[in-house]
DNA sequence: CAAAATCGGTATATTCATTATACCAATTTG
DNA sequence: CAAATTGGTATAATGAATATACCGATTTTG
């Protein structure tokens, strides 16, 4: 029965991390002794880690005073550390699941929201409108939003199932798929998905829910035609 | 950063096997020795998971002779050991997932489905002919074929989506929700989807799959009668 | 029915991932 | 330049998991 080593689970989040942009390119991640508070992990634990991480090309550890991060463009990713199967997967075909998901369960939203349930989404859609400059928090928050439709639904099953497709998610440089100006466009398309909830009515919130991935997915193929 | 027991990850496998009916209940387990080989782990390991099982009540260990399972109606199945938020789901909702991410798979697989995979799903079906009489193992091969569809629709995120759902399903008795002569039904089902899908026909194959899943609902809607 | 094989029960030594601690050397900071 | 911070290294301790051997109860076999 598989044991996974826990470096190998710190090597995934660390990507993820820099990948998701809460560890930018170029900059200094945080001390050693930080992240090892950040993880609950051993210090030990934690340098093999960095040690693999450094041999990828993915940071540069300069002794005395820090842990840079490279350059992504010039990185190979390395299959063997990634979870499987992502080499086959396309963020058309993230995006083209999660809308499957997402759109089979904001119908059941539709029907089953709570009052308080409405408020955390309102709650989260402030949120995306406070960080509407910091990059990453935007889409830590955009992603919180669908999730919690999701969960909304009442239907756990169809929740995991977006929480694993999220899983590709965090490792598929999605916020490089987004411009300048597109963070107000996703906040617009937000809040027509929250009024159609609101207001119960299932087609409204498909179609708006339905139009916004639409519009990631647009520009996702434009994003792979630059690799 | 969590490190998961591997005795836990046994005991879980364990119940699966159970509940799954490939370890009949009141019947014996293979013994302990076995078991290690199965599963790959020392028994150590192993016994640490018996022990457990033994005081939820899942099995009855005696000396010298066996491992017998209990019957499970008996049985409160401890929330901490299940897949999280297992005790808010219902046979339904898997049902309704499943339904989603295959319905939306299947309509891509019409598409790029290779003769290979064609021939795959065949032999998946010949195995469910073969096994009508075995419910355990027919459940796995109709478990498979379905799985064989999502995964030749080349999405990856629907294959995962649908695999973290599968996770569920282990644990929901689902061939309880079969009765006498549901297996030659179940065949037929498979039989009108591999056709609609050899015709490259995306509705029908659409419909035939739509209907064999809304059939077990209403299977699942009488059997959730039943507690 | 008795011997042999098969079972669970137990104890022990070992391996290995992980933790915890302390100290060194390079660098940055004030 | 001195102090604080950083990565680099070594070592001991912990604990999960393995591997092995042997005991005693039960079942199977001849």
């Amino acid at each position: 029965m598989h044991k996974e080593l826990l470096h190998r689970k710190v090597i995934r989040e660390i990507i993820s991390l820099i990948v998701s942009g809460q560890f930018p390119q170029g900059k200094r991640l945080p001390a050693e002794r930080k992240l090892c508070e950040l993880f609950v992990i051993s210090r030990g634990t934690l340098r093999l880690a960095l040690a693999d991480l450094e041999k990828l090309g993915v940071v540069s550890i300069k002794r005395g005073s820090g842990i840079y991060v490279s350059n992504l463009s010039k990185i190979k990713m390395p299959a063997a550390l990634l979870p499987p199967n992502l080499a086959n997967t396309s963020l058309l075909d993230i995006i083209y699941a999660r809308k499957t998901i997402e759109v089979a369960a904001i119908e059941l939203t539709c029907e089953k929201i709570t009052d308080k349930q409405i408020e955390s989404l309102e709650k989260l859609l402030a949120k995306m409108i406070e960080t509407r400059d910091n990059l990453p928090e935007f889409v830590k928050f955009d992603m919180d939003f669908h999730r919690a439709i999701v969960k909304a639904s009442g239907n756990t099953p169809l929740s995991t199932a977006l929480k694993a497709i999220a899983e590709y998610h965090k490792y598929s440089q999605i916020f490089s798929s987004l411009h300048e100006g597109e963070e107000s466009l996703a906040i617009s398309y937000h809040k027509k998905i929250l009024s159609a909830i609101k207001a119960r009515n299932k087609q409204a919130a498909k179609k708006a829910l339905s139009a916004h991935l639409t519009h990631l997915e647009k520009n996702a193929e434009i994003g792979s035609k630059n690799l």
